[in-house]
RNA sequence: GGCGCAUUCGUCUAGCGGUCCAGGACAUCGCCCUCUCAAGGCGGAGAUCACGGGUUCGAAUCCCGUAUGCGCUACCA
């Protein structure tokens, strides 16, 4: 513990920025919660400052397994590199909280040795029924003080009962205390409004109020970037800070993340991980670049940027302090528009791992056999590249490329003003005509088949459509000529011979 | 209930006293392209800038109220 004080007392102060992400462990991390990462992080790349990983997990109870690796692999994921914290370490570690317990004890003690602080002895159940009894009566639900005023003597002989304690930070009674906000501007609080917060539990842990705190001031947090919904106990904090006389840090509250029913992302309820993200195929570079316009714009058109170039343009100045719901369509669309400017080649490396996935996750179907031919994938997904919206839905919509049968009702193989007899004519004479074709090129294919068209009378649609579902069973392909070369021959006559058996 | 924050097209937003009877994007609608589905191109509709008062020659932009939404109100973060 002196070590760490030692420390950071040290004089290495440099005026880069320092800014920090401190996820608490209680559970998978959504996407609001990265997207305030997500400006943290820029604002440490633009400004050549640090970026730092903490763990808040001084709450015990709420603690989940996996919950810091979920962390570590989304940050890794959407390419948000740490300079300080956990895995890493760092000049002012530990980045556990529970292992910093003895800081937090430590100040605490100070503030209760300088009268900012005192032990309470309340009970929980006290506290309860004081709570309710205040809500029964319209009352604001608030620490009635009591144990602050104790004397000494009352102090001692409850103590020596055994009774535990924890510690409250002593509020002034009186007076304002003004909260900058870099973002907000002056915020303004009446002190008679916020009560005596505990900040050391009888397990020796201290909350968020007091360890943030310690750590943000130890660390050397420059910019502390937080959610709004931390601006109600920032009164709180700077007259922490203040009793400790410590210096308070640029504060920027920034909006919340909101789900389609107007609230606020929850982990439980509206929001999704960015792991469900990875999952739908969704590629990290699109994600990251939706979650940096959620609450913050460049100009009034820009949209597309790269991660350098989202470093290079970004600025706290311009972060927006109203709260968005996030919309899926864009996220989606934008998406689709990544896909579409990926050269072929990483579009199949990336791509084939989702394909290769088991059938129950959203793989291709058992029966085709893995490793994927890289070659025949490439010319599959050079046909889908514009129309794919995310990376996942690609082995649902090629899977006919690579099954032995398929499968289909004979609706959709009648098209439009077209009976089983005129549909079977038609197929009998596009084999014959592909019979004869010496070469299976798509733009052969598509100048026989326009030929094969006007000579049966009928219109492009119709033939086409008969073709295009008896060699995919789909409605919805490719372009039908360069869908065939890709498909081969011998799986088109097959498959057309298959559908005439089919009319009868 | 108390306290706080917010409020520009359905959604994300630009706007920081005059250039805005408000610009862009997604979604939506129509047309073009066309063998289906996409992609792309063109165009339309969509916001009396929450409402009401001020300040000012002039307000989406500044001030004050009201309404609505959201947040906080734990030995959770």
């Amino acid at each position: 513990m002196t070590q760490i004080d030692n420390h950071a007392e040290g004089s290495d102060a440099t005026n880069a920025p320092r800014l920090r992400f401190a996820p608490s462990p209680t559970g998978f991390l959504h996407i609001g919660a990265f997207r305030t990462a997500l400006f943290s992080w820029l604002y440490a790349r633009h400004s050549g400052g640090k970026f730092i990983l903490r763990i808040e997990d001084t709450d015990l109870a709420r603690t989940v397994e996996g919950a810091v690796e979920d962390f570590t692999d989304g940050l890794r994921w959407l390419g948000m590199d740490v300079d300080e914290g956990p895995d890493i370490g760092g000049p002012y570690g530990p980045y556990y909280q529970v292992q910093r317990k003895a800081l937090y004890q430590q100040y605490a003690n100070q503030l209760l040795e300088s009268g900012h602080a005192y032990r309470c002895y309340c009970t929980p159940e006290r506290l309860d029924a004081m709570r309710k009894e205040q809500i029964a009566n319209k009352l604001p639900p608030r620490y009635d003080r009591h144990c602050r005023y104790l004397s000494p003597e009352e102090r001692a002989t409850i103590e020596a009962s055994g009774a535990t304690w924890v510690v409250r930070f002593a509020m002034p009674l009186e007076g304002e205390t003004v909260v900058h906000d870099e973002l907000h501007g002056d915020m303004v609080f009446k002190n008679s409004d916020i009560d005596d917060t505990v900040i050391m539990k009888t397990n020796g842990l201290a909350p968020y109020h007091l360890a943030h705190l310690v750590d943000d001031h130890l660390m050397k947090i420059t910019h502390v970037l937080r959610g709004e919904e931390w601006i109600s106990s920032a009164p709180r904090h700077v007259q922490i800070y203040q009793a400790l006389g410590w210096p308070v840090p640029l504060f920027y509250h920034v909006p919340n993340v909101l789900g389609k029913d107007k609230k606020k992302l929850s982990k439980r309820r509206n929001a999704p991980s960015w792991s469900d993200y990875k999952k739908q195929g969704y590629l990290p570079e699109a994600v990251f670049n939706f979650l940096a316009l959620l609450g913050w714009a460049y100009d009034d058109k820009t949209e597309i940027f790269t991660q350098d170039e989202l470093i290079k343009a970004f600025t706290l100045k311009k972060i927006g302090i109203s709260s968005g719901i996030y919309d899926p369509d864009k996220l989606l669309w934008m998406n689709g528009l990544y896909i579409r400017n990926l050269p072929l080649a990483e579009l199949v490396e990336r791509t084939i791992p989702y394909m290769e996935l088991a059938e129950d996750e959203g793989g291709l179907p058992a029966s085709i056999v893995r490793p994927l031919d890289r070659a025949y994938t490439t010319r599959v997904l050079a046909l889908e590249h514009e129309r794919l919206k995310t990376l996942g839905e690609a082995a649902h919509v090629v899977s006919f490329f690579y099954e032995k049968e398929i499968d289909y009702s004979l609706d959709i193989l009648i098209q439009k003003k077209m009976d089983a007899a005129s549909t079977r004519e038609a197929l009998l004479q596009t084999r014959t005509l592909l019979n004869s074709l010496s070469t299976w090129e798509h733009s052969i294919l598509e100048a026989q088949l326009r030929e094969l068209v006007t000579k049966l009378g009928l219109k492009n649609g119709q033939v086409f459509g008969t073709i295009r579902t008896a060699v995919s069973g789909r409605t919805a392909t490719p372009p039908l000529f360069e869908m065939m070369e890709v498909l081969g021959r011998d799986v088109c006559m097959q498959r057309i011979d298959q559908a005439i058996a089919r009319l009868g």
